[in-house]
DNA sequence: GTGGTCTAGACCACC
DNA sequence: GTGGTCTAGACCACG
């Protein structure tokens, strides 16, 4: 697993890795009681400090994504969630709109917007195949 | 215009009412030359520091969507950006992606998302119509 | 509100804030509504890093016990958390499993149990009269 | 003796193993005298390191509830302590207090709690019979 | 002044 | 080696 992070971003580093892992376990590249790098081990590789990548770790075991077992590692949870259909279906609805109203502004149409979504699709999906 | 903001929210205020501001741009409900409320007006319909709703104007006014007078107020530009290619572009892909994992994860199909998407596009556009 | 931890207790420090704070809302000395002293002046009051403090705050809202407004300060969240009735009850299970074998080994009947239960309920309620 | 432990749950595995054990005692499930299985036999029932079985038992040893007899193995201590009142009867309130705290906070009432109590002390003694 | 984030470094508990 | 906790101090974003 590879990981990019830029510190001068507009999210915070700690969010800046969950992103990455969730979408990680969206695309396949991560799957259910597969064994994450160590908080330090990242924290050297992305060159931040070792809580700022536990503390991600963290929020993702209480969102469910993550379990971790003291002293043998962090997981991908077994039993990922499904949770809260309705507050996820709200998030759902809310990255639709910023997606389309971002598409909008930058003068694109609909067509458009379903040529990038396909082209995010395939992103997600591809290190998959290059890695394995 | 009515806008909502949710105190509790990830989102900074003055993040949510600039978001407000670009939707309504984008789904036609403001239009160049259009008048906005003072920031004073809407502090007090929002319920927040007026510096808050000023904070969002300047911002917007920095990115271009926004003009002021002296005097006479703040508005809709005249001429909206059509930034940044690049930088757009990167965006964008960046929300879709955050669409797909977030809809993937959630258990839904790319036949799902679509829906998803065409709700949000009448969402976007609905209010346009109940106002005027 | 008062708050008193012990450093060298077998439970870590946030967790015995964690715990102090539920207890409070359980015996009703915390309302939903009610702000709580900012995690830098608790963390004068118990003597302890306020990021510690912080950490029991962050896993409170977690849990949806706690609501923070950047700026503004943490509430006890209006609407508290029915969560999980299978987890809940679990975790009371195991509560309820806990004080019976402690209780059998020290030598205590049943009767004498439900003489401490009483106690305790006693106890919880006990500082809403008295900072009344 | 069948015992059951979750390595990703909040409490070390060797505090499971003891308390586990410390229940089984309060429940009659082991009585003074007791043979209990091997750290090593355990270990592999268990799926974990001898070592954390060793120090449960251990643990559970200078507590008084164990003796080792070098050669033939560990047993139910026969003088099971009933060590300092002031202590145990400490941590029983303690012990009320999580169950009522946590039981109010998921809207149960008093009665519900006797009902919660009633039932945990019928399965601490279930296994008595049926294994008997 | 409030919360939000990050750092560098420490010590412990566990496996 | 792993994760778990804590500290002291820093800077920023927000209201």
């Amino acid at each position: 697993m590879q990981f990019q992070i830029n510190p001068a971003g507009e999210l915070p580093i700690y969010r800046q890795i969950m992103r990455q892992i969730t979408e990680a376990i969206a695309g396949g590249r991560l799957k259910a009681g597969d064994k994450l790098a160590s908080h330090r081990e990242l924290s050297e590789q992305l060159v931040v400090a070792p809580l700022t990548v536990k503390k991600a770790y963290d929020e993702l075991e209480a969102l469910g994504y993550l379990e971790t077992q003291r002293g043998r590692g962090t997981f991908v949870s077994e039993r990922l969630p499904k949770p809260d259909r309705a507050r996820q279906g709200e998030q759902i609805q809310e990255a639709a709109r910023n997606l389309l109203s971002q598409a909008y502004l930058a003068g694109l149409e609909y067509s458009d917007v379903l040529k990038v979504l396909e082209k995010a699709g395939r992103d997600l999906t591809a290190l998959k195949e290059r890695e394995a």
